[in-house]
DNA sequence: CTTTAGCACTCCAACCATGAGAGTGCTAAC
DNA sequence: GTTAGCACTCTCATGGTTGGAGTGCTAAAG
């Protein structure tokens, strides 16, 4: 939850407080700029509407609140939002039946590992209305498992190969003269002789001293080489994938109806580098992590806010669950959903680790 | 491009026939109503305004031409659309150019048949500015190749299957009581003795005869089940996946500023099922199939178009790629594109088998 | 019989003025 | 410190007006 704050140094008295949480509650709910009488009809605040422009008035001197133009009521700045959070984060637990629910929808797909960040970006985008994301733990440096060389063809191999962590990557290879299956298992046993339990640097030293090697068959270099560009491509992939579910939410909230900040917000989801980038980021922090609207750099994100958990174990393999959505958004909501979703994730990935 | 048609029985004249397309072009540049002068001005047709008025009237009575309003220009209609790309599907071909740089893009990941169709798509996207469509060539009826059963923790292995066209399936299966990797190889090797080469249904029945054996491992058993269900369901799948690209270009069109529409669009192409139960109604098709607007029995779809071809071989593994954009696309090259990734893409399929 | 010029007509889109309503900030009284 | 009251500001919806684009029709020309 900590996040470095220019603005906020004094802490506001109880009475700004509640006024400030009104009307980002007000606001979340309406999607329309808040005025005092609003306030003091729906909420219990004990002053008159007067007091409460008072108040208001020092709220948005402090940077918390703003007008859209003279005589329309207060929307929240990026900074009341954020002073708001902080005010509750600590506060947030989920509701049971949502716990209950969310805990029965991961109940359905227990072993299939690949399927699991799915699995949490549509539950989390179903519990929100807004968009979920997740990616795959991904380990920090893989080690190899396991080779196979399968004949899917006369002329073509597949090679598949199995990390350490459960990921698969597969790739086809060309035979040059008639290979039978027998051959490609001899050669597969050798390669898993010399190379299984070994991270992508000792396999391409390894594969350095086989190319000297003149005897060796030349589909055998051909595998190793191979399969030391797969390990090194994904120890260098940022992330493997981002997954995002619930778009469709985000596109409903009349912020985006004009279709000119929507696009934008797709345009960094399409080109997930940005997401990617923010992995590391989080790596450090322990608990869930809230970027509201500017605080993204990307400036096509000013209009949307990140919640996002890391889950997995730190040094082994880790991944991120989290939600996009309208700057105007329920935190507690949101927040005690992925904060939620992220121990689930925990427990299964531990349960593979164990 | 055979479409059963209710409208144009009678074939038009060569006049009508150029402003038609005239109208057409224009549409497709502007995006907006074209009038009589626009085209006298823009398109040598060699007679006055007013003539063309005449010839227009007569192409809105016979369906190909609508009015938004009484003083407004003429737009084509969904018929008239068709008539159009029928009169020039033939002849259209990709203009060599495109057709390089396509193809340097295919070179680029000759290997890894996993992304054949996600590179198709984007391929496809970029060329046409439009959204590119693809789905994984689908082998009609899947054969086991290979199983592999790796422990990745001390409770827990990977299960990996081979299947014959080159997939590669992955789910994890808990271990009761501490299998050591040389009883996983042993596990491994029966089951490849028992149902490499066998088909869903085979398996299924010589699981049935398994389950009756007291002597048989447990975990044997748990995993020729898994193998069993994992098989069944990738067979039972309408389509595994339909990847899209460039959905972005689809939101720049104008027709798609008030964001209405497009949420309508993305509702369709999020739920998976659609694009996916329309492969079986190509799958007959010999050439690349369009379906404009309303042609589309989704009435989210009545503002946009698709263009689609199957790639694969008939009987052995199928898959669709694909554009889907505005009514008002640009047809010729939609098709061209379409007609020479597909081809391409049968090429990369009859490598793999051949 | 076909084409074209001319013209009246239609309808949209943009512009402006107007007024109601919402909400503020300020002042003075409590 | 709080509140009632009030003047003030700004937006938004409404309605009337105008200019222009484009049509359909008619009558003349080819």
């Amino acid at each position: 939850m900590a996040r470095s704050q220019e603005h906020s140094a004094r802490p506001l008295d109880a009475r700004s407080q509640a006024v400030l949480r009104a009307v980002i509650e007000e606001y979340v709910r309406s999607a329309e700029p808040v005025g005092s009488q609003t306030l003091v009809d729906r909420y219990r605040l004990g002053v008159s509407s007067a007091t409460i422009r008072n108040v208001m008035a020092d709220l948005e001197e402090a940077g918390y609140l703003t007008h859209p133009h003279t005589s329309a009521g207060r929307v929240p700045t990026d900074t009341g939002y954020r002073m708001y959070i902080e005010s509750i984060a600590p506060r947030i637990n989920l509701a049971p039946v949502e716990r209950l629910m969310i805990r029965h929808q991961f109940g359905q797909v227990e072993f299939a590992s690949e399927q699991w960040f799915r699995l949490a970006a549509a539950t989390i985008a179903g519990a929100t209305h807004a968009a979920g994301l997740a990616t795959p733990a991904k380990p920090r440096a893989c080690k190899l498992r396991h080779v196979d060389l399968v004949a899917t063809s006369a002329h073509t191999a597949s090679l598949v190969v199995v990390l350490a962590e459960g990921s698969v990557k597969q790739e086809l290879i060309p035979l040059e003269d008639g290979y039978d299956q027998l051959e490609l298992d001899d050669i597969a046993r050798l390669l898993n002789n010399d190379f299984a339990g070994k991270s992508a640097r000792q396999v391409a030293t390894r594969v350095e001293a086989l190319s000297g090697e003149p005897e060796l068959p030349v589909l055998m270099l051909r595998a190793a080489q191979r399969i030391e560009r797969m390990m090194r491509e994904f120890d260098a992939a940022a992330v493997e994938d981002v997954f995002s579910d619930g778009l469709l939410n985000v596109m409903e909230a009349p912020e985006f109806s004009q279709s000119e900040k929507l696009r934008r917000v797709f345009a960094v989801l399409q080109n997930r580098d940005y997401l990617g980038s923010l992995v590391p980021r989080l790596a450090s922090a322990q608990d869930v992590q809230v970027l509201i609207g500017a605080e993204n750099d990307a400036t096509e994100m000013q209009d949307v806010s990140l919640v996002l958990a890391t889950y997995g174990q730190p040094g082994r393999a880790m991944g991120v669950v989290g939600v996009l959505g309208p700057t105007r958004m329920s935190y507690p909501h949101a927040i005690g959903t992925v904060r939620f979703v992220s121990s689930l994730m925990n427990e299964l990935v531990e349960q593979l680790y164990r």
